[in-house]
DNA sequence: CGAAATTACCTACAGGTGTAGGTGTTGGCA
DNA sequence: TGCCAACACCTACACCTGTAGGTAATTTCG
């Protein structure tokens, strides 16, 4: 699978702040703008207006999707989450770690540590992974 | 710590091409401008002048070290390799994934599989970093 | 010696991002 | 019923990124 590792190739991939907005749209299924700022806003200060500059934009650019709902526009992620994240990860590895999927996951555990629970949990996700080993 | 350089996670992360940049020159330990430049043309054409104004701006922002050379310079990494990919690393940890190391993880395996080799080496990555593991 | 090459610097520009003010519309409530 | 709050839209702006042309200094080679 993945055979199409370059077809989206130019997606200039999501900035941080976009990325927040993303969340909460994820998170909840779909969201307005109104719940959106709330939920950003609790983090840090920023305009509704912004949130709404931004939300459009990820429209236009087919991040979301929406609808019309009364006055307002109810905003959905236009496509799955983990999608958009192995996109992401993948354009990491590649630009960063050249590909290495262990280079990756080396900084990972460095910068992060890694507990006996967590630890375990891995272990289990890579012999899943295995199962679907890659030639 | 930290005291010496406040340089630290919060700039706004290198871009891809930025990066790509920085690539090139810590796995050389120093370059100049045209080398770099070599390196990356051999991918991708782009003018030696777009390297030298990325290279003048990530030393600006101190991202690179510059030293005269004659009538040229010669580039080093001013941060170690490790310390930014770290950051980065985990700045998408942080923004994407909410913090879940496994989360991250999964989505590596899911997007690019896994070999049986590959998961050896995991493995025993994972092994070494529960040796120092987090509470 | 003079031309070609090399290198840096200055300048520019289109497109993206984060931020937000001002304006117009509308629905709800006093 | 008239005003306010909520909402979207338009506009703007400063900054960043990728890209590169033109210019000037200097080195090198024929």
């Amino acid at each position: 699978m993945t055979g199409d590792d370059e077809a989206d190739g130019q997606a200039p991939a999501l900035s941080e702040a976009q990325l927040a907005i993303m969340r909460v749209v994820w998170d909840r299924g779909e969201a307005t703008v109104a719940e959106v700022w709330k939920a950003l806003a609790a983090e840090r200060t920023l305009a509704r207006n912004t949130v709404l500059t931004m939300m459009t934009r990820l429209e236009e650019k087919g991040w979301l999707r929406r609808t019309a709902e009364g006055r307002a526009f109810r905003y959905a992620a236009a496509q799955p989450r983990e999608q958009v994240l192995g996109g992401l990860v993948g354009r990491l590895l590649d630009t960063a770690f050249g590909g290495s999927t262990e280079g990756l996951i080396l900084t990972l555990l460095k910068e992060r540590g890694v507990s006996r629970d967590e630890a375990k949990r891995i272990r289990k996700l890579i012999d899943e992974a295995r199962k679907t080993e890659k030639e």
